[in-house]
DNA sequence: TAACAATATTATGTATACAATTTGGCGTTA
DNA sequence: TAACGCCAAATTGTATACATAATATTGTTA
């Protein structure tokens, strides 16, 4: 039987667990600093202990959860966190971009970010802005390759994995639709720009682009804070950052 | 009976099995790609399988082994991996840099990192350069804590967890004292214009200086590379490096 | 002889019983 | 009454048996 996807990645207690894991947390459904205890967890998730710990093991690694004398709590975040996560995606993106550019670079290496560009265009020139998430996440992809390097591209990766660090995170907003849609035009435009700089090799210029195109994300993550300040549970980003800071 | 040190972080199975196992990785015990299969694995490190695949799952976070299918191999690295480690490094640490310069620092905050530079002086200036990689750790480690965001700081000690990357790497080279001293009293004069930007808020010059100290690492690994060519097992720093590209 | 498929073997994935440690509470004592 | 220490309960750490999936091998067929 032709099984497309292997099993291991997909329908795996240990896959399973993490994936909904992982959903609940960044949902808020334990204020931060709970302590997860691991039977009652197992159970409610219907898995062992076994691949539940692998689970937490992963998320630790991923920032969501942190040891706490024994077993794990839920990892608080302040919104100085959440600014830090974003400027380190923009400076090590920046580091790809910049690496990109400085490297000879093949006309073919770039056709398919290319395409990803015309999408994102007529996306945007449609106003469908629904498939914009999706598409950005797909550049910012290709863009992590381009430098050709492994080790950088899983470290854009990890950069990108707390929720309000992603690429995409806060772009479905639909709060305030006309300065959203102005953020969509000026990010697309930083895309050009960044595919251009690549390609004359102009490597300070990608950097600076690709930094200031995360500062994007810290502004949507600003009005969002603002708007439903002592209710940003609201916002599924927002969902696990308090208000104070952290120790 | 006082046991300062908790069990878990030092004495458990799992602990015990990462550090063994990690060594024995960073040595080049096995050759890069070997697959790691747990039961004997397990049986040489006189632990169970559990805690062992604990370790195993830390050490894919720090990046030494993969999973290849079913069960884990042990990572190679290219010594364009090993430049790409570094730069990061500096770029984060850079970004650290820049932070802590950027936001107001009282001078109590500079009191124990002016300490270390101290140190480090009568370290170089007594020619006791054996000291001076324990120094050099502690003065990355308090810098990274100048920008006061723990998230930071954890990216800092994350990106210097690779053998190659950390650094201190290299720093006890003794096949050529001379450019070795060099390298020192160049690296201090970078540690003390640190310093010195943060304390009057010069961001830029804080963020070039630590990129720029990042890229003596580069310069180490690259003599240590061109000696030993052919050969690069004998450096401990090396031994997982494969002279060819990865995949 | 080469390629495919069935099967046997070996590996990892999972569950659970047990051990060791942590944690909270209670009682004693200064 | 507060602080210390001890004890008990609960929780995590570990080992191992079993289930399932991956891999190698062997036989058959084109």
């Amino acid at each position: 039987m032709p099984s497309k996807a292997n099993n291991k990645n997909n329908s795996s207690q240990t896959e399973r667990g993490l994936r909904e894991l992982r959903s609940l947390i960044i949902a808020g459904h334990w204020p931060a600093g709970s302590k997860l205890r691991e039977v009652p967890l197992a159970q409610s998730l219907n898995v062992s202990r076994t691949p539940l710990r692998s689970a937490l093991l992963k998320l630790e690694q991923e920032g969501l959860v942190e040891r706490a004398g024994a077993g794990y709590t839920v990892r608080s975040f302040s919104i100085e966190d959440a600014y830090v996560a974003i400027e380190l995606r923009g400076v090590i993106e920046g580091t790809a971009a910049r690496m990109a550019a400085e490297k000879p670079t093949q006309q073919q290496d770039l056709t398919s970010i290319k395409e990803v560009l015309v999408k994102i265009d007529a996306v945007i020139h449609n106003d469908a802005i629904d498939g914009y998430a999706e598409l950005n996440d797909v550049f910012h992809q290709q863009l992590a390759e381009l430098a050709g390097n492994d080790l950088l591209k899983n470290e854009i990766e990890r950069a990108s994995l707390l929720p309000f660090a992603a690429p995409s995170a806060f772009s479905s907003s639909k709060d305030d639709r006309s300065r959203f849609k102005t953020s969509l035009i000026v990010g697309q435009q930083h895309h050009h720009g960044l595919v251009q700089a690549i390609e004359r090799g102009e490597g300070a210029r990608a950097d600076a682009l690709a930094r200031e195109h995360a500062q994007l994300g810290k502004a949507n993550i600003e009005v969002a804070y603002q708007e439903h300040v002592g209710n940003i549970r609201r916002v599924p980003q927002l969902a696990l950052i308090t208000a104070e800071l952290n120790t």
